[in-house]
DNA sequence: TTGAAAGCGGTACCAT
DNA sequence: ATGGTACCGCTTTCAA
């Protein structure tokens, strides 16, 4: 496998004899240099296509230009949304993102940070597994210098930037419209307590029923432990066959809501009139479902690139930051689902 | 931001009064070295934690272990299932992925491959634009000696191994089981037949009905340019409202397929039954539909693993392959939609 | 304005 | 079994 050997910098100069410092400073723009020195090299560089060798860049200025980022699954449609919001930024700045899933196991996303950190990556983008708490792995970064920013899934138990979503006001906002659109007894697929988004969203679900005066009843929140579909429909099932079903469903995801939709249906429920619901996350598939699913968005896009924003203005300035917290407003995506009853 | 500085091989020589060959040769499992010797420095290293440094080992053995991987669109089931597969096998050989998307753009995609390339890549795995004709930014990287392998969108101007769905078996597959299952008047919404793909797909839909001494008309033949739920949805009236109706409709992927049940469900037709529906691609969305959507399964996932695999291979023998080409098998994924007539 | 030279942190060849 | 040392390609003092 002949691969023609690469032009080195030294070669450069040594055709032109000059040093090579003084093409290097030729190439990389440097003042005094004389005009004509400056046209020479460059006109050499482009007629003999050089490119510098990066890894011999990145090994002299240590530091690689890479980003790396891990979240706990791709195939996911919000955080493939936030992958992209990076890897958008992160072009636009001049930088490359290496890509992990930990598969939200604590022990995936320490591996990814390891070799990631062994790597040499300038900064850490990192949506937390639901396994992690100490973060130590992650600290490792901060002590190499090398700042970390923290998204969606996050812990406070480490000092970064973070970039969350306004769960618990974009569930308020949801709850809030199904009553405005006249529903009175909402029910709330929630997730488990013990995440954070869950938990945000539930405390906003129960806000805006407590700020309605509207009953709130125990019995009206089930934990979707999975976020399936199964069991969006399996808990659907339960609450209206039950003593006291309610006329509206705020669910915890998307595919959750999905799951009572098609509940619903299948029990010949009208959605909405007889029942509003609300998703959350607006995934693709709420555009598509019929009725269309109301849902909140979570401007996963956006996410990605205030995150990516953060970290490469850190890496810049050689800083590890300190707690701020960018919160991100949701939009209410009002569709069928969650019309007036 | 006093980070500690970091212990290198050359400190662990001078301390321990060993040379630095000596130090590297122990910490790398070399033979013809005392046990003594390779006792002392693995534990002085294990008590200093002293970590390689990455950076100076990739510029001089000319190597990043570093795969690049381009896809259009990352934000898309298919994609990111394939990311999925590739970021798997990469982590099991201990390689890192760089991931770009090109917008399904020709400049976005000599844009990654240009910076992938200067950032010193092993090698590239790409799914080609829709744009991508000549590719010789692409042929870049085999001349740097650098192996690239092709998969699910591709291009034969390129001399690499490729990885594909077998669309045309795949779409064999579908109509046939439509035909087994009692219809006989098919239609297909098909993608735009510049596309591979598409074409393939189309080729498939046509040989199954051919061979079943069906009626093949072009009328029953609807191109989605921009292969969407809209389309699915308007193209489906057109066909039902048409003089000659068809009584099934295999679908060039899954989200036109929901448009059409969309259609057929407002129109208030039997699916499956009054008419049989099969999608493409197997998207998350074709579970959850109601009636769950008949599909063609296409191994996202295998196909990164695979891909991946290929090209591992080749970067360690430091091969540039050929041009062999992997053909996936699909799976037809009977659900309801396309059940008995 | 330009050059000389010392590295960055390893690896590997050539000695011993 | 171990040491000495010349690199890899580029950047960056320091000197001229």
């Amino acid at each position: 496998m002949a691969e023609k050997r690469k032009i080195t910098l030294k070669d450069i100069a040594r055709e032109l004899k000059l040093s090579p410092s003084t093409v290097s400073r030729a190439l990389n723009g440097y003042a005094s240099l004389s005009e004509e020195t400056i046209r020479q090299v460059k006109e050499y560089a482009e007629k003999h296509s050089y490119v510098p060798n990066a890894l011999a860049v990145n090994f002299r200025k240590n530091r690689t230009s890479i980003i790396g980022l891990i979240v706990p699954e791709i195939v996911h449609h919000f955080f493939s949304t936030t992958i992209s919001g990076a890897l958008e930024t992160a072009k636009k700045h001049g930088y490359h993102v290496l890509v992990a899933q930990s598969g939200d196991i604590l022990s995936g996303e320490v591996f990814a940070c390891r070799t990631m950190l062994g790597l040499g990556v300038d900064g850490l983008l990192i949506s937390i597994s639901n396994e992690t708490v100490e973060g130590d792995h992650i600290q490792d970064f901060l002590e190499e210098g090398k700042p970390v920013v923290q998204f969606d899934k996050i812990t406070d138990q480490l000092v970064t930037p973070k970039v969350v979503v306004d769960d618990f006001n974009g569930a308020y906002e949801a709850v809030n419209h199904l009553i405005s659109e006249g529903y009175r007894k909402i029910a709330h697929l929630s997730g488990r307590m013990e995440v954070k988004n869950a938990h945000e969203r539930f405390l906003g679900y129960k806000k805006a029923v407590e700020d309605h005066g509207l009953d709130f009843r125990e019995d009206w929140v089930k934990n979707c432990s999975a976020i399936s579909e199964q069991e969006g429909y399996d808990f659907t099932k339960q609450l209206m066959e039950s003593a006291n079903p309610p006329d509206a469903i705020f669910c915890i995801t998307d595919l959750v809501a999905l799951g009572a939709m098609n509940y619903l249906k299948s029990a010949r429920y009208e959605v909405p009139g007889q029942v509003g619901l609300m998703g959350f996350s607006n995934w693709m598939l709420s555009e598509y479902t019929s009725p269309n699913l109301s849902s909140v968005d979570q401007h996963g896009f956006e996410m990605g690139q205030k995150a990516t924003e953060l970290l490469i203005e850190l890496i810049k300035n050689h800083d590890l930051g300190d707690n701020e917290t960018v919160v991100m407003k949701t939009d209410l995506m009002i569709r069928q689902s969650s019309l007036g009853k």
